[in-house]
DNA sequence: TATCAGTTTAGAATGATTCTAAACTATTGA
DNA sequence: TCAATAGTTTAGAATCATTCTAAACTGATA
């Protein structure tokens, strides 16, 4: 697609068919939740025949972009978000549940911050059971 | 110590002494957010000569034992921490810095649960700057 | 004190991720 | 058009926190 190619070029990517591929299954409207191995998952049932090499790239690529927010949730594996307005999650590490919170969430009652820090971002994870 | 020694009795591990002086570091009244690593650099500084193998055991054995809550908030390191109220937490990934957030903070605004869900706790990661 | 379940330990294994370096390709200026 | 080159892809090695294995050791019990 001519707009996927646009698109990586004006974020400095070369739309290789590798990144056109990626991007067309990552931005094609939805927001998704990925790992690296999902992904890689994902491409093999398309036979595109990426590398994960090429894939932990391209995640990276676009990640240092800011086309995608990046997940430490768990343990040990991280994911790649597509929806990068902030927002929060529901999430069960057991069942691999990975949801948006797109409310605005309010988060009151704060104390005052370790000296010389400024909040980055708050972050608000709801465990699921069951 | 004699009180370790039973408060280790009580929760169905034997007293070695391995576990006497991981216990009595941990436990000394301050709360402590340590990782193995973390644990077995303190452990070495004070030539208990005890194993880093042992370090992740008795992390793991006081955590099932509810002595400990488990932290994974950043990549690949786990947090283990002394204080088991309920809590949630200031945090620096690069500075390696985390601190207790013991105020009732307050969440509000949350959407309703997916079908079939609840919650089991909801955790709050105010992360810092600078 | 003998027995045995529980514990410790060194070293191997695991697994997600990063690194390396060689082959490949999109871009571009002549 | 196309050579030159910077950027990209890739297989496989390396990394590193953590877990596993299985053999040696020890606390509890009778
Ligand atoms: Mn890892
Ligand atoms: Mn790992
Ligand atoms: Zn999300
Ligand atoms: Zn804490």
């Amino acid at each position: 697609m001519k707009d996927i190619k646009d698109f990586l070029r004006s974020n400095s990517l070369r739309p290789t068919k590798q990144r056109v591929l990626i991007a067309e299954y990552l931005f094609d409207g939805e927001n998704k939740h990925v790992t690296a191995e999902k992904l890689s998952n994902e491409l093999n049932r398309r036979r595109t025949g990426i590398s994960l090499a090429t894939v932990y790239n391209t995640l990276h690529d676009f990640y240092e972009r800011g086309l995608l927010k990046k997940l430490s949730l768990g343990l040990d594996r991280v994911y790649f978000d597509t929806n990068t307005d902030h927002h929060h999650h529901f999430y069960s590490d057991k069942e691999q549940l990975l949801i948006d919170i797109n409310n605005k969430l309010k988060v009151s009652g704060l104390p005052k911050l370790p000296k010389n820090k400024k909040t980055n971002k708050i972050e608000v994870i709801v465990h699921l059971d069951n």
